[in-house]
DNA sequence: GTTGTGACTTAGGACATTCCGG
DNA sequence: CCGGAATGTCCTAAGTCACAAC
């Protein structure tokens, strides 16, 4: 076993279930249906970029071309031909006309402020005593946005006295050392909590009410434990056999453990695959002694079946483990977040996000990924680079082993990285998305796309306007923002081939990703989007767009190859440059976060009726969240337990339709004998059954609400949008303008990483 | 300009835990 | 209290984008 959080190979696992082409393209039916099943669905007419209505239409129409999805590559080499006419494309293009740009703004938002040095705290040992006690010094609201923002010299941050003391109750109660535990337990409880609810929310650290620092440093002081490595690979039990060519063979330990990864994932279709097999043979044969090397050339002839068997077991006995043992388990958990989870950066303790070094497993991409199956192997501290500032007390490398680096560099926010070995990418172990260093950077996200907001009618307006550029470059460009704009779709950088799935964004959009329909059904100029976008989700979208895009399109696909570039003079360092230009701090992926939010807040304004109650108004704000979700195409696959799960409730339902027309019933009857007697405790019998009615009419509506619910929300993800792609302070606003309670929204790890929107948007926040 | 690299955000799926009605 | 659904957490892959180096 390797990783034993009991996810030892969940990068395996990943993605496992549309592996294969079946399994995908089952999921795309789905997906379809569900498209289908939206019909219905006023709310997306509703929706201002949505052009859902029109990918229903053609939905059925594309079930053959499935196989998309994870598509057969077998345009390449085709691509790669074409390349060098692109290039030449490019020097042609050159013809002329001076554009005019934007003279440049100063700085990038927020960071603009004077930085003062900072003295820096290096004493905390002991759990609870991260917070020193310096003054603090309250500031007035902080407005990140560059241009209201006040300029005021600044200390770091520091802490109240009261806060910090403060602060240790709220350690004591959530993550309670044992001695601590003990404290607590003679003072009186009841007070204590009650305390505790009321201080909770005035106590956290208010980072949102202090300054930044301008000088592009992060922070000033940072320690902390480093990393947690995998558990070391335990050698199968002598019984447990693999077998070659029929014969049962002892490996030597590296061989076996990568053969493990492999036995625990037998049952997942891609263990067939023949990209996936020949990766992992390969790295497998490296891992083997020259005996085995010369012994095992086919992996047709390996036998993992008793290694399969054994893992299941395993697993099993863990599920069936007794209560003190899950606990135990547990308790262990919590001993190593303690110690590891934490980091102390400025004077705070901080949530460190990932503290557990990747265990080692097969690397199974996403989509139809060229390195499926290659060994992924197992980091040593000699792998890692440790960052933290030099007067910390620096992590110890595990006995007899050392770190790569230690180095000190507080322009960047990680504690430690390695380099992975299937791409050759470097991983990090950052800050929980609740700290500080996480938090001013969403905020400042969030609010770089409301100076968007200021501007984009001007840059709507000008990007029209450059579909008429005589300048090819200039009309691919402006076209692609329309894309980005209108239909929310990514930056698309160029990525290698070979290297990974074949996905695309807007701007390395192929010819083969679109099709042009001067007329379809009753509209003219619709335009047809299918591509896989990143994770290989599928796009899909059949759209109306303007005569001169549509005449532009043509253009761009005039004497082209499906599987040569669509913008072929165009990049997104060249987009984003252009952006740049436009609006300081603009880049491709604001007008994501620009028309999600404003989305939202329409969505709200529209859908949110002041009479409804409060699993209603939940209702409006999930549907507002979908129309958003829709616009980011962000999708998920249906639970497996989907379409039972629906019939159940259905059955619900029925059932209790029956119950309120049996109830309605009896009050009748009940009212009738009230009319003939008069009598009090006929009088008492009407309010009874009045109030069953009243009951079951109310338990109906839940259940028809979550009904709708649900189904609308079959294959759509709205996670994804609501913690990357919405401010936040549109949904703390709609709560306190209605009355709902953030809870509903937003659960306790979302309310961490808004904790800053939370504490500072008021009912009239407008984005 | 092109290419490579580093840092950081965004993403969906697997798995664990909690919730809820019977 | 039990089982299945819902929700929450963890995991890590896959994007974006700036910048350095040629």
């Amino acid at each position: 076993m390797t990783g034993d959080n009991g996810r030892g190979d969940s990068q395996v696992n990943c993605g496992a279930k549309g592996s294969d082409a079946h399994k995908h393209k089952d999921k795309h039916k789905d997906r379809e249906h569900r498209h289908k099943d939206h019909k219905k669905d006023k709310e997306r007419e509703k929706i201002k970029h949505s052009n859902s209505e029109q990918k229903e239409h053609s939905e059925k129409k594309h079930r053959d071309k499935e196989k998309l999805r994870h598509g057969d590559g077998s345009s390449d080499k085709h691509r790669e031909k074409h390349k060098d006419k692109d290039k030449e494309k490019r020097r042609e293009d050159r013809i002329q006309s001076s554009h005019s740009d934007k003279p440049k703004k100063e700085k990038e938002n927020g960071y603009v402020r004077e930085t003062s040095p900072a003295a820096i705290k290096s004493e905390p040992e002991d759990d609870n005593s991260f917070y020193p006690s310096p003054k603090h010094n309250k500031t007035s609201k902080r407005e990140c946005d560059d241009e209201e923002y006040e300029y005021k010299p600044k200390k770091v941050k520091v802490e109240h006295e009261k806060k910090a003391k403060k602060r240790k109750h709220e350690y004591e109660d959530d993550e309670e050392d044992e001695n601590i535990k003990h404290k607590k337990k003679t003072k009186d409880k009841k007070t204590l909590e009650g305390k505790k609810a009321k201080k909770e929310e005035e106590e956290k650290w208010k980072w949102w009410e202090e300054e930044r620092y301008t000088d592009g440093s992060k922070w000033r002081f940072l320690e902390h434990k480093g990393p947690v490595f995998a558990p070391p690979y335990e050698p199968m039990p002598d019984k447990v056999k693999f077998y070659y060519n029929g014969k049962p063979m002892k490996l030597s330990a590296p061989a076996e453990e990568v053969a493990t990864f492999f036995a625990k994932m037998l049952d997942h279709e891609y263990t067939t695959k023949d990209i996936f097999r020949k990766n992992f043979f390969k790295d497998w044969r490296k891992e083997m002694t020259s005996e085995e090397k010369s012994k095992i050339t086919d992996l047709n002839k390996c036998d993992f079946g008793e290694m399969n068997e054994y893992f299941k077991a395993q697993s099993e006995a863990r599920k069936q483990m007794s209560k003190e043992e899950k606990q135990k388990i547990k308790e262990e958990n919590e001993r190593l977040l303690q110690e590891y989870g934490f980091c102390i950066m400025d004077n705070h303790k901080e949530r460190i996000g990932n503290f557990r070094i990747e265990p080692p497993g097969l690397f199974r991409g996403r989509g139809d990924h060229p390195k499926m199956g290659m060994l992924k192997r197992r980091i040593r501290p000699e792998d890692i680079i440790i960052n933290c500032s030099k007067d910390s007390k620096h992590p110890k490398p595990p006995p007899g082993t050392k770190w790569k680096e230690v180095r000190h560099d507080n322009k960047v926010t990680w504690l430690a990285s390695w380099t992975e070995n299937i791409q050759g990418s470097i991983k990090y172990i950052m800050l929980n998305p609740s700290s500080r260093i996480k938090g001013e950077k969403d905020w400042q996200k969030y609010e770089t796309a409301r100076r968007l907001k200021k501007c984009v009618d001007r840059i709507r307006a000008q990007y029209r306007e450059d579909w008429k550029s005589k300048e090819m470059r200039i009309r691919q460009r402006a076209v692609a923002l329309y894309f980005i704009d209108k239909l929310a779709l990514r930056a698309g950088n160029e990525k290698e081939e070979g290297e990974t799935a074949d996905t695309v964004g807007c701007c390395s959009l192929r010819v083969e990703h679109i099709k042009l329909y001067p007329k379809l059904d009753e509209q003219e100029y619709v335009v047809e989007f299918d591509f896989l976008g990143k994770d290989s989700i599928r796009y899909y979208n059949k759209i109306p767009v303007e005569k001169r895009v549509f005449k532009n399109l043509q253009l761009f696909l005039e004497n082209k190859q499906p599987e040569d570039d669509l913008f072929d003079r165009l990049n997104t360092s060249i987009l984003n440059k252009h952006l740049q230009e436009l609006m300081d701090g603009l880049t491709a992926k604001v007008f994501r976060t620009y028309n999600a939010s404003i989305t939202l807040q329409q969505q709200l304004k529209e859908l949110s009726c002041s009479d409804d109650n409060i699993p209603a108004k939940i209702l409006s704000y999930n549907r507002a969240n979908r129309a958003v979700a829709i616009l980011c195409n962000h999708q998920r696959a249906p639970p497996k337990t989907f379409e039972k799960s629906m019939q159940n409730l259905q059955t619900k339902i029925d059932e209790k339709q029956n119950q309120l027309s049996a109830a309605r019933k009896q009050l009748k009857a009940a009212k009738a004998d009230h009319k003939a007697s008069h009598d009090e405790k006929s009088k008492k019998a009407v309010e009874v059954k009045r109030k069953a009615v009243q009951r079951i009419e109310e338990q109906l509506m839940k259940l028809q609400v979550q009904a709708t619910d649900r189904e609308e929300n079959k294959q759509i993800a709205l996670g994804t949008s609501k913690l990357n792609y919405l401010d936040p302070r549109i949904s703390v606003a709609w709560c306190k303008k209605w009355g709902v309670p953030i809870e509903k929204i937003y659960n306790k790890t979302q309310r961490e990483k808004f904790a800053w929107a939370i504490d500072m948007a008021e009912k009239d926040y407008e984005f």
